[in-house]
DNA sequence: TCGCATATTAGGAAAATCTTAAGATTTCAT
DNA sequence: ATGAAATCTTAAGATTTTCCTAATATGCGA
């Protein structure tokens, strides 16, 4: 994920609110008070999505929404109270993708905002995380991501998702030294790093015995002491 | 797919994003902002479904419905603004298959598109196009999507709505690894909140037993930890 | 040799899945 | 509409698998 959502609403408690759920889903939130502010962001930015509040006080949130159709396609959630007056709500999905009406409950906003992103990325896949190729290939080894399958001299490997990760980071940047930080955070994300985590290196450990490789004549994964590890090319 | 769709409404936004939503499905659109340029599109060209405003500014949408209906049988939903239910049932009578109200959902609207022509083509399948096989086959497993039957080893394997899907796209991607989630959003597309992933699970629970599989040694769907499930290809 | 980085080990912690059963919901015949 | 049957969902605990920690050992380079 990652994905960047810009949210706007002048009632602080209830954008701060949003941000804090979004966020705790790894997306990164562009939040504004006000829709003027909103703007600018909205020129700069290479957003993914935007929740607007319909009742803006410097701006109609939907003439926001209308400013953002100018130029852009990504999905835009309404934010509506539930009881605004039935006309005012008629013109409500002019350009919206969905609306919700408060109060609401922050995990359904949560559900709504991937529904949307989902719909988003699959009609514009270019904008997912590169997709890549799901066999890898080198030397006797063969990786399957879609199937999750490993094959280590025609015979299977058995790995958990985490072995099977490292060894699928490395084949990529294969050639290349990855040292056990980077591992860490391509695997964890945001997650904590201290030096004195050395589960990188069990799971390295028992992949090399999985794979039969031992430290001093590695045929895979070779140790570059006091950088990280690769995998030749 | 691929099926043309007729859309009339002379609010431009309206007609756009229902436009846009339509096409990430496949369909095409024929778009028109006003009755008077739909007319000549539905004399000229073979559609498979008319979505009308009920409110036109140089016709009314009812009118237009009535004059699909002198020459076409094809479904026809109408967009109606949120009011009495006099509009719904009248607009029903007048020879409409359908009626959303606005404010809606973008994807409601795409459900309800899918059901109509669904049942329409049911009844002329003579414009489906190039239907993929009903049958799938894996290993003395048989299964009629068309007619919901299974079949294990000769003998009929009774399965519910649930359990016959979960299989359907397992065996349909058979030899990748599903995840939970993925199988979740399939079934029950943009539905959110609560429904934890457990249910998945249960339903997995009840097909194994049906289908005699074990979870150590399973012969059909395999877990594999931490990813999903998968069905060996 | 020393200091630091990596390797090894194993057991407990954590996470994911399985199992079960009860309650909710839907379906269907009456 | 009504009740029974089928199906689905939820919840809690059991089980399995995987991960992480911590303590110790080993190897590298200055």
């Amino acid at each position: 994920m990652g994905s960047k959502i810009l949210v706007v609403d002048d009632e602080h408690e209830i954008a701060d609110l949003v941000e804090v759920y979004l966020q705790s889903e790894n997306f990164t939130v562009y939040k504004f008070y006000g829709a003027l502010e909103a703007l600018q962001c909205i020129e700069t930015t290479e957003l993914d999505l935007a929740i607007l509040d319909i009742m803006l006080p410097d701006m109609n949130g939907l003439t926001l929404c209308q400013k953002i159709r100018e130029h852009h396609h990504y999905p835009i959630i309404m934010l509506t109270a539930k009881d605004e007056e039935t006309d005012k709500i008629t013109g409500l999905t002019l350009g919206a993708d969905d609306y919700i009406t408060k109060p609401f409950r922050p995990l359904e906003m949560v559900a709504r905002v991937k529904a949307q992103l989902r719909r988003y990325k699959m009609y514009n896949p270019s904008r997912t995380e590169e997709a890549v190729s799901p066999v890898i290939i080198h030397s006797g080894l063969v990786m399957n991501v879609d199937t999750h399958e490993c094959l280590l001299n025609e015979k299977p490997l058995m790995l958990t998702k985490t072995e099977f990760s490292i060894l699928r980071i490395l084949l990529e940047k294969k050639g290349s030294v990855v040292s056990a930080e980077e591992l860490f955070h391509e695997i964890w994300q945001d997650e904590y790093y201290s030096k004195s985590n050395n589960t990188i290196t069990v799971h390295i450990r028992h992949l090399r015995e999985k794979m039969n490789d031992t430290v001093e004549h590695p045929k895979y994964i070779k140790t570059i002491w006091g950088v990280g590890y690769k995998i030749e090319a």
